[in-house]
RNA sequence: GGGCGAGUAGCUCAGCUGGUCUAGAGCGCCUGCCUUACAAGCAGGAGGUCGCUGGUUCGAAUCCAGUUUCGCCCACCA
């Protein structure tokens, strides 16, 4: 509550101070020009950082190309970059030789404006058709200047006319270019895309977009431009505001990343850090090894500033990096100015596994949970978080933060389309846990994106998404309620008995089956199968067969030896099946286990035991005799919805060669199954009888009669009989096929023939059977 | 341009190391039940040539190759 109540204390706080400064600059959008600093919470550690990067080197300032948001008026890093594909045009032009012979050298470029920066034009140094060319001057249109021809290993002679235009301030790989062969740098825009100074008088002030038609009028004009064509290429765009952006020249602060990055790679490559699904680790092996050094200033007005300080003494010296705020400068005395930009938000967020823990200090918290266990996260931010994370856990605590990351499924709306706000096309969670709960909600998530896929949900029917969640919800809670009373006075054991009965010995084997499958399940990030496992063990087996069985018992009927054993096992089940559940679904689970009688509960689920597997409770016979019993009892409801018997209305049911688990079975649950079947009695004969009944045999070979005079129509019965007959004809000529193909019987493992064989054997005896049945009826009048 | 994922019932998804798969679940659909835990429930049922083509194998939804559709990530080709 401590913990809840600062979180809204804090949310206040800012949230006044972000309006009140929204209110003071008269602004209605995000990207407006200002700032506000945030001096309390993690900036501490983030100022910690920011020294010791320094201070090892690892933290540089530079001009480079970087990617610039017109509109925002900020750096970008190449991960705040979406590239779409859009359909432009690749113009070409040509640029005539100084020496007044008349040619030309023909360039391409999808950006003709930032022809007004070109510095020079490079041709391969290999390439013989323009080998005359090195050396030599052309005329650069429209600005008067004189450029040179260089030659330049980047340039592909495949592509156009082999000749590229080198614009160093407004291209990545022209200032590359441009730096290894020393050209001028030449900027032609402001930080708002409008043409500078650096561009010529005529088109200063033109946004780029304008100035780009003006350049390919003049050049038109001028007869230079060459030709249009349509061209399909990928633009970035801020991730922001969808602005296309510009690379710019500007000034700078970088994080050095290889030396982060080799050991962070290394903990990968040795099995120290592992991905869920493992193919994100390649992406992630990919990134590491082709990091490049991180941006890590910019021009927002929100954020952590950037701890660097400037005398106001021009050519005083370096820039200061302190850990405390200077008051004046160290070497002449003068006045200081801090470094205007903010640290992109990733910077703070990298430092996320310790510095909450109160890192820079050694705190107890981070003693205790440094290094975690498991991240789990989108996989959208593998870069931007997850990785850096890695690295700054090697760099300032000797070790990684985590040893699994569980890359989660993104959720999409019918169409496909990934859910966000900007598309309307999401669900709002809370009205979800309003209306359905939270707990159901989390189990639909999880229950239905299986690890690594993503999953789709519709946003215009909630009702549909979450009522999955919410039944299953409604069905424990009824369950445990229903369970309640005939727990009261039980201490948390399972009783020894003498002679559990069989219901109570197929629940607890099946109970430690689910322990089993779901702790691996669990440990294997298969969070869906957890759940679906979890799922189907409480309403399939515990609700609709053992609480059903044992109802009797409960209440007392078979006496109070009886009635311990049960309400024993009941609890135990129970008990151990919400600890199962808990990480899927806790809140239902933690409210319902606080009711179970105190001397079992002794804590929060959340703090308590795991439940453990029992070999003792593995009971392959009594799984053997339930399946048999629910075979059976499946069969009858069959025979009984199929001639519509009065759901009422009990009748006999007469066995023949009744198959040993399922004697088993009725002997120890006889009574709840003719509850259960709606059956008056049992009968055991030799032969089925004569008479007109409706038939079926069960896969243990035993046959069953179900005497209804009046009911079966005998044509009807034959019908029914042939269709059985002809799936186990069918199954049985399939399974006899395999095993006369000698290659299968030589070459398969021998307990795959040993199956199949036991399968042919009892298939050829229900087969008989059902022949049998078939001549008898068509006998019949 | 490179890499990756997905395509299985009307819908959302399982099916992991090829053989209990005669391919499952939930929702939806059909039939019958308000059976004293639960009608947001119970019982029964219908519904699929596993995107397409070829290959490997005694055996393929599962492995391989190709192909097609959708989606994601990465990338400086003017």
């Amino acid at each position: 509550d401590a913990f809840v109540q600062r979180v809204w204390e804090w949310v206040d706080e800012y949230g006044t101070r972000i309006r009140a400064q929204l209110q003071k600059i008269g602004c209605s959008c995000d990207w407006e020009r200002d700032r506000f600093t945030l001096d309390e919470g993690l900036s501490g550690a983030v100022r910690e950082v920011f020294v010791r990067l320094y201070e090892k080197d690892l933290i540089y300032r530079a001009n480079y190309i970087i990617n610039w948001c017109p509109r925002c008026q900020t750096a970008l890093s190449n991960e705040e970059v979406e590239h779409k594909d859009l359909s432009g045009h690749l113009y070409h032009l040509n640029y005539p030789l100084a020496d007044g012979s008349g040619r030309h050298v023909t360039v391409a470029t999808t950006r003709p404006e930032t022809m007004l920066g070109d510095t020079a034009v490079a041709v391969h140094p290999e390439d013989e058709r323009h080998s005359d060319l090195v050396g030599l001057n052309v005329e650069l249109p429209l600005t008067g200047r004189t450029i040179p021809v260089i030659a330049d290993e980047y340039v592909d002679p495949e592509f156009g006319s082999g000749v590229v235009k080198v614009t160093p301030a407004h291209d990545p790989n022209d200032f590359e270019i441009g730096r290894r062969h020393d050209l001028p740098e030449i900027d032609v825009m402001n930080g708002d895309a409008t043409l500078s100074a650096g561009a010529p008088e005529a088109y200063r002030g033109l946004d780029r977009f304008e100035a780009r038609k003006r350049v390919l009028a003049d050049l038109e004009n001028e007869g230079l431009l060459e030709s249009t064509e349509s061209h399909e290429h990928s633009v970035g765009h801020c991730y922001r505001c969808h602005t296309v952006i510009e690379p710019r020249l500007s000034l700078q602060w970088f994080v050095k990343m290889k030396p982060l990055a080799e050991p962070a790679l290394e903990a990968y490559r040795d099995g120290r850090l592992r991905f869920h699904p493992a193919r994100f680790g390649n992406i992630y092996e990919n990134w590491m090894v082709n990091v490049r050094d991180w941006c890590i200033s910019r021009q927002l007005w929100w954020g952590h500033r950037i701890p660097v300080w400037y005398c106001r003494n021009a050519d005083c010296g370096d820039p200061i990096v302190s850990r405390e705020d200077p008051a004046e400068c160290p070497k002449c005395g003068g006045g200081l100015r801090q470094d205007e930009d903010v640290l992109d938000t990733w910077f703070s967020s990298w430092l996320w596994p310790f510095s909450t823990l109160g890192w820079p200090d050694e705190t107890e918290d981070l003693k205790a949970f440094y290094p975690t266990h498991t991240l789990v996260t989108d996989p959208g931010i593998l870069f931007f978080w997850v990785a850096r994370m890695v690295m700054s856990g090697i760099e300032f605590m000797g070790d990684i933060p985590f040893t699994d990351v569980l890359l989660n499924g993104v959720v999409r709306d019918s169409t496909g389309r990934r859910m966000s706000k900007s598309l309307g096309n999401g669900i709002d969670p809370l009205a979800v846990v309003d209306q359905f709960g939270a707990d159901a909600m989390r189990y639909r998530l999880i229950a239905s994106s299986g690890l690594g896929t993503d999953l789709q949900l519709d946003h215009e029917d909630i009702e549909n998404a979450f009522r999955v969640g919410r039944n299953f919800g409604n069905k424990i809670w009824n369950a445990v309620r229903f369970a309640l009373p005939y727990l009261e006075g039980w201490d948390g054991t399972l009783p020894e008995t003498d002679a559990p009965c069989l219901a109570d010995r197929w629940i607890l084997s099946r109970f430690n089956r689910a322990v089993l499958e779901i702790t691996d399940y669990f440990e294997r990030f298969r969070l869906q199968d957890a759940a679906d496992a979890a799922y189907h063990f409480i309403w399939d087996d515990f609700c609709d067969w053992y609480l059903e069985l044992s109802k009797h018992r409960l209440r007392g009927d078979a006496g109070e030896e009886a009635r311990a054993a049960a309400a024993g096992t009941l609890g135990t089940v129970l008990d151990g099946w919400l600890r199962l559940l808990h990480p899927i679904m806790p809140f239902i689970t933690e409210e319902l286990a606080s009711h179970l009688p105190k001397a079992v509960v002794r804590d929060t689920l959340v703090m308590g035991p795991w439940p453990a597997a029992s070999a003792k409770l593995a009971d392959a016979e009594a799984d053997q005799a339930f399946d048999e019993l629910r075979e059976f009892v499946s069969s009858v409801r069959n025979m009984r919805a199929e001639y519509k018997v009065d759901p009422g209305r009990g009748v006999p049911v007469v066995l023949t060669g009744v198959s040993g688990p399922l004697q088993t079975g009725l002997e120890h649950e006889g009574a709840g199954v003719r509850t259960l079947a709606r059956l008056t009695e049992i009968q055991y004969a030799d032969s089925v009888p004569e008479e007109p009944g409706a038939q079926a045999v069960l896969r243990g070979g035993t046959q069953v009669f179900l005497a209804l005079e009046g009911l079966v129509d005998l044509s009807k019965e034959r019908e029914r009989i042939e269709a059985e007959h002809e799936r186990v004809k069918s199954f049985l000529a399939q399974t006899r096929a395999k095993l006369e193909n000698k290659k299968f019987t030589a070459g398969a493992p021998p307990e795959v023939v040993d199956r199949e064989r036991e399968k042919l054997h009892s298939l050829v005896e229900r087969e008989a059977l059902l022949v049998e049945k078939r001549g008898a009826l068509s006998r019949s009048p």
